[in-house]
DNA sequence: GATTTTCGGTAAACCGCTTAACTGAGGTGT
DNA sequence: ACACCTCAGTTAAGCGGTTTACCGAAAATC
């Protein structure tokens, strides 16, 4: 292995000097830097990272902690994680993904060994025990999602106003005027602490109320089968309904197969518009799905900009909410005259 | 930070002592170990992995390799990583995921930084230059997936010859004669490298020669609407079939959707069976499909195993090829007659 | 009972890098 | 011309562990 001590010999110079170039932390003459760079090539040096966190007591390593046991690591998962891992790279950090449990235990554990310098928390609950344990170990962290207080928490989130407002928007364009939401069960504990079910609830029922329209709402848990199941109740006790907006990306898919069982066809009978949701996923279905696309890429980048931020004590990042955007398939339609 | 020096002082002991009892490295009396434990306890130690790391040159981090490029992080990848990296956490290790191009540079980057023992490739080519830049760097390595010559080389993989056996078993017992199978372009360069299509096309043309079936092979591209085009071609050229077995996971979605829209039900008119499919997938469709299931679990346990054991220089791990299981669900059934 | 082993434990040299304190040559101000 | 800065560069003390060489007392050997 080529240490900094055999370049700085090669170049002549003292390995604090080699440092400071690398790190950019003190200044170096033109012409010294032109050697220690030379050097560094002909030997091919590599800074041990390891050692360079023991010193200067940052790993520059940052984790992403994902609650493996609640939530499926699906396709929108992942495109958070390969944005941050992007932004990370960017930066001269390095992102690793982390899978806990929901309950911050495992997460103490991770914190104690020293080897990460920040974390970034994905689907965060309105009252998350890991943000108390967080704050508790004096860690760094960013939130993607929001608790329902956040008192100087550095978050980053989907602007669930704007995206409910623009789903309704383009279907009240369409011409439809018999709406349904399928939100996730409020009653049920996992769910009703849930932000993306209670925010987009919320914002459903302020816009419904704006635009005149009655404001069905029904449950579903989120899964294929909860939300097939929800179509049938649907179509029970709202067949008038002409345009479905869903919140869980997982119900979605069962929606659509559901609607087909039941003899509606997507969309000449019943528009289908999913509130969140990665185009991978959106390509599963046939037709493929109009959604209201996940911003799964800024939303992962922005998180990761905000911890590093905080990292480097530089401004912080304001709380930023990004909508999700319409992202065109072929099953939205005007409704059936 | 309470560090290692922190204990030996509470307990009355060196630091050399605490360190031979948490790593195991030289026997220790009862009593002193007793002692050292309270210290720690009190003091809440937790060793520190990057100090650790330093002395030892052995940072205990192995990092999963996956292409993010090249192919899309899903259900079954996300299954790959989770019982690896539990498997990982089981031994003293951590699991990292590290997404990388499928060409080698990002990954040489990575080796140099001297921040990972070893490293677990998964989505291996068949001809595949990681494995090149690994064994050059004298990293550490183990394969989820096959090479195509793997002299000596630690791998892990599907084991496709039992898992079509076990399928074309399965559907033969249904009474099924008319098979077809959905590869993948061979053709293609991306995809006549890519060993899950070639291997299990191979054991395809074997195993149905040896029931003396019809050996029909469609190919379709890793993606819902190729799989939906292949029903197409697989209905104007062979309507005869009365089960569909698919390589690719994606591509099976879209053959049950393909179908439907053809007008052919599924299963009664014909059965569709996935050879290689995580449970979480294969939930998405409707009816819920039968699969054939990627033993993901089991071999990103195996796969970190073996990695493990070379680290630690115990006995390799024997090459471990693992079948798909038959995993129930609603896509099969008797032909019609 | 003297000598050799065994064995629990210690001291100290690293691991490769960061960083605070220091040095010494050249430029400034007066 | 003398003190005073500036500024590129150096020295050396860590960072928190691991590990080798060594030590002294108790146990084993003959």
């Amino acid at each position: 292995m080529v240490t900094m001590k055999d370049v700085a010999q090669r170049a002549g110079v003292s390995i604090a000097t080699v440092s400071f170039l690398l790190n950019d932390t003190k200044p170096v003459t033109a012409a010294t830097r032109e050697r220690i760079e030379k050097a560094m090539a002909d030997l091919g040096y590599r800074r041990n990272v390891v050692a360079r966190a023991l010193a200067s007591r940052r790993t520059h390593i940052i984790a992403m902690a994902y609650p493996a046991l609640d939530h499926k690591f699906g396709f929108s998962a992942a495109e958070f994680f390969t944005s941050a891992a992007d932004a990370a790279r960017e930066q001269d950090y390095h992102l690793v993904l982390w899978p806990v449990g929901n309950d911050g235990t495992e997460l103490t554990e991770l914190l104690g060994q020293g080897l990460v310098d920040g974390v970034v928390l994905m689907e965060v609950q309105l009252d998350d025990p890991r943000v108390t344990v967080l704050q508790e170990a004096g860690m760094p962290f960013a939130l993607i999602g929001r608790t329902s207080t956040l008192e100087g928490l550095s978050h980053v989130d989907i602007d669930f106003d704007r995206t409910v407002e623009d789903a309704v928007e383009y279907l009240y364009g369409l011409g439809h005027r018999r709406l349904t939401l399928i939100s996730g069960n409020l009653n049920d504990p996992l769910f009703s602490t849930y932000g993306p079910y209670v925010r987009s609830e919320a914002a459903y029922r302020r816009v419904a109320a704006e635009y005149g329209l009655e404001t069905v709402v029904l449950e579903s848990s989120g899964s294929t089968m909860a939300g097939q199941e929800a179509m049938a109740r649907l179509m029970r006790d709202h067949p008038d309904t002409t345009a479905v907006l869903i919140v869980n990306e997982f119900a979605a898919l069962g929606a659509v197969a559901g609607l087909h069982r039941l003899g509606r066809r997507v969309p000449e009978d019943i528009s289908v518009l999913p509130l969140l949701m990665a185009p991978e996923m959106a390509a599963l279905t046939n037709p493929e799905l109009t959604i209201m696309r996940t911003p799964g890429p800024e939303l992962g980048h922005l998180g990761t900009e905000a911890l590093i931020r905080q990292l480097e004590g530089a401004d912080p990042l304001p709380p930023q909410l990004v909508p999700a955007k319409l992202h065109p398939g072929a099953t939205t339609a005007p409704p059936p005259s």
